[in-house]
RNA sequence: GGCCCAUUGGUCAAGUGGUCAAGACACCGCCCUCUCACGGCGGUAACAGGGGUUCGAAUCCCCUAUGGGUCACCA
């Protein structure tokens, strides 16, 4: 009985993609692989001014990126197409004209500017312009004269004047609204191409989709939509709108407020994974604890039902703790892979083992483009200030720091066989040997190889990584630098 | 401004009449420790306000406040 399940994700080809329609989309794919059902593609550019070249591809990338694989689309044809708006243009006028034979919409002759004079003169005397419905009632004769003139047009839905319109949505159950305050929107523009407000009717219903999800802004066009199914006869689809996610501003998400999109995550070195799996849990909830998932248990566990109704903030830390929390649970060897090309920008010596320092940088890493910042003291020591041997907490002092130093060096120079463990048991045993704390040696040592207040790993750690030469090397810098200091 | 929607800690959120109101991020403290992280343990912090309904309300109803969305030949 239960027909197939069909989401749709319905993208305006502008060059990048929204969160929140990264959210909208992965909400579509998930009801349809719950289902067992198709997720199918299709590219709204019924606005030619708004359409950026090359954004078609940009979109398949995306998905494709995403992992959120559509089974129907553009480039991968299907049943129902095609699934490129502007090629189904005649489409729409056809379905359009039908509407007007049945008296549910009307040409309407009005021109843009007529209609903008109108708005502005409305709004300088402060009140809402609402098209005044001028070419209802033109008879037929002069409808068709105009027309047959070549006289441009558009076509507008006419909206019962009396009662109400009631609909239902999953997410935010019964809504009605009276009637009185539905406009005669416009249906077909006058290049003859539809509105997104027809033409999302007329696809939805011929593509068969069951599940209409998008963001709740269109919450208050929905009775329209209703409207047009009722006037076909077609059954209305589920309505599944979602919350919006909004910035810290508690402003719906833009590129313009600064907020980023999926590839300037990407770019910034957010992983694939955390970023679904995050997004995934704003606006919605599998009512456990669980808060780690990966796209086929999202698949499995995603529930219409556990999606929100109020607005989420979309918070770029917790996605950067997640973020994290996904590179350390991955392989060293994973991760290794995927911060090899950060490492490179920052260390070109050869001779660095990559491995060894992806090792100590994957516990300390949360996002990628991190990495370069805390390894670049690598290549070449920087240029430190001495204050930085004096840690309170260590118990370290220029004096003793220099002494600390001085011992370490033919220690150092003494190990045969340069590894972490003869390194750490050699200065070990030497703190042990002065009587001082372990932090009385290393902390100066850490300091002189990486001339840095923090470092990705230790005294140990570090100096393995360099090597013996360098590290000797950068070990009779520090000393020199501290003797300088004494005079 | 009209209409629509929302309101649990700073943030994400569980909760669908009876809980000491979960959990996570962030923050703070302690432990671990060769820095910083990681890890472990603990802590601060919330039902927007006011009326009802009820033996009993975060949960149901009304009002107020606040926030957001929408009122295009954009989607």
């Amino acid at each position: 009985m239960s027909a197939e399940v069909r989401t749709r994700f319905a993208p305006s080809p502008t060059g990048y993609m929204h969160i929140g329609n990264l959210r909208t989309a992965l909400y579509e794919y998930l009801i349809a692989k719950k289902h067992n059902g198709k997720f199918i593609l299709r590219i709204e550019d019924t606005d030619q001014d708004r359409y950026v070249e090359g954004s078609v591809d940009v979109i398949y990338k995306t998905l494709k990126i995403a992992g959120l694989q559509h089974d129907e689309g553009p480039d991968i044809g299907g049943d129902y197409g095609p699934y490129v708006q502007s090629e189904r243009k005649p489409i729409y006028m056809e379905y359009a004209k039908k509407l007007v034979e049945m008296g549910k919409a009307y040409y309407c002759f009005c021109s843009k500017e007529m209609l903008a004079e109108e708005k502005q003169k409305c709004e300088a005397e402060g009140r809402v312009f609402r098209y005044d419905r001028h070419c209802l009632n033109l008879p037929k004769e002069e409808v068709e004269a105009r027309l047959a003139a070549g006289e441009p047009f558009v076509i507008r839905q006419k909206m019962p004047t009396e009662g109400s319109t009631t609909f239902e949505d999953v997410v935010y159950g019964t809504i009605t609204v009276d009637n009185s305050e539905l406009e005669d929107q416009i249906l077909i523009k006058s290049d003859g191409l539809p509105t997104y407000n027809f033409a999302n009717v007329i696809d939805d219903h011929l593509m068969k989709i069951t599940h209409v999800v998008r963001g709740n802004e269109y919450l208050s066009s929905a009775p329209k939509y209703n409207l047009l199914y009722e006037a076909f006869g077609w059954e209305v689809p589920t309505y599944v709108h979602v919350p919006l996610i909004i910035n810290e501003e508690g402003r719906k998400l833009s590129k313009r407020a600064g907020d980023p999109s999926f590839e300037d995550l990407l770019e910034k070195g957010y992983l694939v994974e955390a970023i679904i799996n995050y997004v995934a849990l704003l606006g919605w909830s599998p009512g456990t604890n669980e808060e780690f998932f990966t796209l086929e248990e999202l698949c499995r566990v995603f529930d219409i039902h556990g999606i929100n109704k109020s607005p989420a903030v979309f918070d770029i830390n917790k996605l950067t703790w997640m973020n994290g929390e996904y590179i350390r649970r991955m392989s060293l060897d994973r991760f290794h892979e995927i911060a090899l090309p950060y490492l490179k920008t920052a260390i070109k010596n050869p001779a660095i083992d990559l491995k060894k320092v992806s090792r100590i940088l994957q516990p300390r890493t949360e996002v990628l483009c991190d990495i370069p910042g805390k390894v670049d003291f690598i290549d070449e020591l920087p240029d430190y200030d001495i204050e930085l041997y004096v840690h309170k907490k260590m118990k370290t002092t220029l004096e003793n720091s220099l002494e600390g130093l001085k011992a370490a060096l033919p220690v150092l120079e003494a190990i045969e066989e340069w590894n972490e463990q003869n390194i750490h048991d050699s200065l070990v045993s030497l703190a042990e040997r002065m009587g001082v704390k372990n932090g009385q040696i290393m902390w100066p040592v850490r300091t002189a190889i990486t001339g840095k207040a923090v470092s990705p790993g230790g005294a140990v750690e570090i100096a393995d990584i360099l090597g013996k030469e360098e590290t000797i090397r950068r070990i009779k810098a520090g000393i020199d630098k501290l003797s300088a200091h004494k005079k």
